[in-house]
RNA sequence: GUGGGCGUAGCUCAGCCUGGUUAGAGCGUCAGGUUGUGGCCCUGAAGGCCGGGGGUUCAAGUCCCCUCGCUCACCCCA
């Protein structure tokens, strides 16, 4: 065991894994940016304040936060996610509206890891704010939807549901409240606590003796004003209109406080764990407000990078992109030879490597073959006295001497042919 | 923070119940299989304070306690 070790809840990606990582956010970047969203990077911690708009009556705020003091005694967090941080640029730099853009990065939480869960995580997401407009909905959900299709993925779920204008939200609250306490008799222990904090996330518990209490508990839908209905409606009938399934989920409630109008999760049937939502978002008017901006009406989505990852591995799609090198050179002659020829490949564009360290011809061919190279380009002290260089295909194809000056050329040929 | 499971080679694991000669396998790595050439095959090598500490015992990878870590779940969910 070596003395230091990834911290808790934090993990190495490893090659080949980091690289799709990387393909994954490059095609989300893709998707958004075809519909004229644009990147913010955003510091990784900010002070705590941003954070506690997230919701007083969670335990985000109160217990899993990644907080501390810095050396000039600022009380700062490393960010929970990355709703809170884009709305308080928008009050910081006044941008124009609409303000549509995306992000990627890790956020962090403290908390014990589970599957799919760690203390850092990737997500990527967007956000757009000065737009109240249910076709904006349909845009960010449908952008979500054609992300997951995009990566191959087909056991998606998109469930949607209104918490209604804040009104509506708080009526519903209390009378979710004093129907749960008419009958929390039947609730567990752990649903009793939960109904202390926060009414809304009782609807969320998947434990069995639940079950038919938060089935015969009120509906969102019965405390909506006419302009929540409204709403709602169109969301639904522009997702229609687009050929996306849905399902309306009025048990559907985020965690945070800041949700209003519009709420919607993916959720993965491939996924056999606890934790199968693999994103999720809603409207947030109301968020710039309280972080001291103007009135201002927002939505977004974030997708998990890891879980979505998982749900692709239980799919079998999105898989470790398994491309080599398009050349070997083999220098049985001390290496300046290949020194000089794998500069000249890359300068070509080709992905050239060789071996160092003066190895022997056939431990360098096992190279070659292990970087999956489509050619080698040997060098050996005939060709160096001669002044060519033997050319192999690695396919099993007749080898060929040519001039080293024409070696660029020849290997370009053979790879453009080879794909 | 709470509970269950698990920590043996780079990786996946066997051995632990029923303590006892130099702790094993597969894969991977490295080197060879004559005179300059990969994959398949064959041979060999390197690589382990058996997570750490304490205890029981003549003797501990194996039994007991503690601790750290991983993992699954709960809580919570951004």
């Amino acid at each position: 065991m070596p003395e230091f070790q990834t911290t808790p809840g934090t993990r190495d990606i490893l090659p080949p894994d980091a690289a799709r990582w990387r393909r994954f956010v490059d095609v989300f970047a893709g998707v958004v940016e075809s519909a004229g969203y644009e990147q913010i990077i955003l510091p990784m911690f900010e002070d705590l304040g941003v954070f506690q708009r997230l919701g007083d009556a969670t335990d985000v705020v109160t217990k899993e936060m990644y907080d501390f003091v810095d050396k000039g005694g600022r009380h700062v967090a490393l960010r929970p996610e990355q709703t809170a941080g884009v709305c308080r640029a928008f009050v910081q730099h006044h941008p124009n509206l609409p303000w549509k853009v995306w992000y990627s990065g890790p956020n962090f939480r403290y908390e014990k890891a589970q599957q799919g869960r760690y203390r850092q995580f990737d997500q990527v997401g967007v956000e757009v704010l000065g737009v109240d407009d249910p076709l904006l909905d349909v845009e960010v959900i449908a952008l979500a939807h054609g992300f997951y299709r995009a990566l191959g993925l087909r056991n998606v779920e998109l469930h949607v549901n209104s918490l209604g204008d804040t009104g509506d939200r708080a009526r519903y609250v209390a009378a979710l409240e004093s129907y749960f306490r008419a009958h929390e008799i039947d609730l567990t222990k752990e649903s009793r606590a939960t109904l202390e904090r926060n009414p809304l996330r009782v609807l969320d518990s998947k434990r069995a003796e639940d079950r038919d209490v938060i089935s015969q508990a009120p509906s969102i839908s019965e405390f909506f004003s006419p302009e929540a209905a409204s709403h709602f409606a169109a969301v639904q009938d522009g997702l229609s209109l687009l050929g996306i399934d849905f399902v309306v989920n009025d048990r559907l409630v985020r965690g945070l406080d800041y949700y209003r109008s519009t709420t919607f999760e993916f959720v993965s049937t491939a996924l056999d764990a606890a934790q199968t939502a693999v994103g999720g978002g809603g409207r947030y008017d109301g968020l710039v407000e309280d972080l001291g901006g103007p009135s201002t009406p927002g939505i977004g989505f974030a997708i998990g990078l890891d879980r979505t990852l998982l749900a692709c591995d239980a799919e079998s799609v999105f898989g470790i992109d398994s491309s080599g090198t398009d050349v070997f050179v083999v220098d049985a002659t001390g290496g300046r030879s290949a020194l000089l020829l794998t500069a000249e490949l890359r300068n070509a564009g080709l992905r050239a490597d060789r071996a160092f360290g003066a190895k022997s011809m056939k431990s360098q061919m096992k190279s070659a073959n292990k970087s999956r190279a489509t050619v080698a380009v040997i060098i050996g002290e005939d060709e160096l006295a001669r002044g060519v260089a033997t050319v192999r295909p690695m396919d099993g194809g007749e080898q060929s001497e040519c001039p080293l000056g024409q070696v660029v050329a020849t290997v370009t040929d053979i790879v453009k042919k080879a794909k």
